[in-house]
DNA sequence: TGTCGCAGAAGTGTCAACACTTTTGTCGAC
DNA sequence: GTCGACAAAAGTGTTGACACTTCTGCGACA
């Protein structure tokens, strides 16, 4: 309880040591606000892979002090989005075939898991939709190449079932690899038949899923992925 | 150039910001080291769940400025091992029940993963030894209840699969996932009958791996760590 | 003309002091 | 005697300055 009736001494004149700033008394950007806007800025490209982060520059732009610059630079770190050498600063992790490989052998199981968890956890009707939408619209715009669009519902039906599964640890894990190969989506897209391949895989296991047929469905994730990852096998020279 | 005449302070009273000691200069302790140290002491409990860390103590403690204890705890709380709130310091996570189980739907993909992984990449010899002692010495030790020298070996085993597994990115999730339950492995093997039926499992995984089936060794250790679960979720009250 | 060395610049790493928030202990009023 | 307000203390958050390392451009020498 304490309710406490915070004292509130401090009401402190207004005088912020901060520039006044007299409009848009601005909050200073949290770590996670600056973590998140350089992740965006890295998934889209718009800083490139092998790109220095100065820690100045960052610290001007957001109008923070280095040091929140440099939690949050240690924060992408620990995410595997920057590597930073000592007193040479920070770069874009350029990220090499063999590690997207990796990648894709745990989208395998971490997917398949995300699938069975899903199906498990929501009744089956919850899914129809994204069925149908996968069995019509998404064909048509996969054939008029219309690949925005396509992505786009392609990661809605993604963030879904991660959100149905309801298992925060994997959710996390999820975030935390397809950021790393989210560069590569459109590339991907791209090779010969692959779209058309993927639609018709996430049918399937749609369709095992709205059977109730949880093992079904992870069984039809993994072989997507595993197929993604052969089709990624053969194109390699096309994607990096 | 700056010349400033700065102002000098630090000569005063000969002490340099480094305790002198003129040979074996303690290098002063970096981050990693830190993390590592505090890891160990949150996975054996020698600091409890609950417990504050607070920064000014460590500091003393490493002999580093409180800057770099700033550090560390920001790295431990991406890990999951310490929450932070903000002005009331760092304290080591309580981890619930249901967390557990969310870790161990993880553990059952991922380390079948790993098995098999391991499989395909390491001629079947290898793992011989490793059948013998799990089929033998094991027993014996489980028989005799002698706890520490089972876990010992069985994190060697652990270990020796993610190397053999040779995915680096699994390698980095096993170990995040791994070091927060760890602190649950001694009071799952005193159920009744754990560890004999684990060690069973193990086995079986073992003569799978040897026989080159990698499907099949991932198969069993997905179900080892069902029935994990299942003898967890079973014995909850007495765990938690 | 090419190369090596050496200052200066630029940028990151570290620190200690200061500002702010929460907690704790004490005193007075009811 | 209990509750509530206030002030001091303890601890975390933030900042700017300083130290150190790496890179860059210039000039001397072979």
């Amino acid at each position: 309880m304490a309710a406490r009736a915070r004292p509130k001494t401090r009401a402190a004149a207004g005088s912020p040591r901060r520039a006044p700033s007299p409009r848009a008394a601005r909050k200073p950007a949290t770590v996670a606000h600056i973590v998140g806007v350089l992740r965006a800025r890295i998934a889209r490209q718009d800083i490139p892979p092998g790109a220095k982060l100065r820690e100045a520059d960052l610290a001007g732009e957001f109008g923070v002090a280095r040091a929140r610059i440099r939690d949050s630079l240690a924060a992408l770190e620990q995410r595997g989005l920057v590597e930073r050498i000592p007193n040479r600063g920070a770069v874009v992790t350029r990220l090499d075939l063999s590690q997207v490989f990796h990648i894709y052998e745990l989208r395998e199981v971490l997917e398949g898991l995300c699938a069975r968890l899903a199906t498990e956890r929501t009744p089956p009707e919850r899914w129809r939709r994204e069925l149908e939408l996968f069995q019509g619209p998404m064909k048509d715009l996969i054939a008029r190449n219309e690949l925005d669009p396509y992505i786009e519902r392609y990661e809605a039906l993604r963030r879904a079932l991660i959100e149905a599964a309801g298992n925060p640890v994997l959710a996390e894990m999820l975030d935390t690899i397809y950021e790393k190969t989210q560069v590569l989506i459109r590339r991907i897209l791209i090779l010969p038949g692959r779209a058309e391949i993927g639609r018709q895989q996430h049918v399937a296991m749609l369709e095992a899923m709205i059977r109730g047929k949880a093992d079904l469905a992870e069984q039809r994730r993994r072989e997507g992925l595993k197929s993604a990852r052969a089709h990624l096998e053969k194109f390699q020279k096309y994607i990096l």
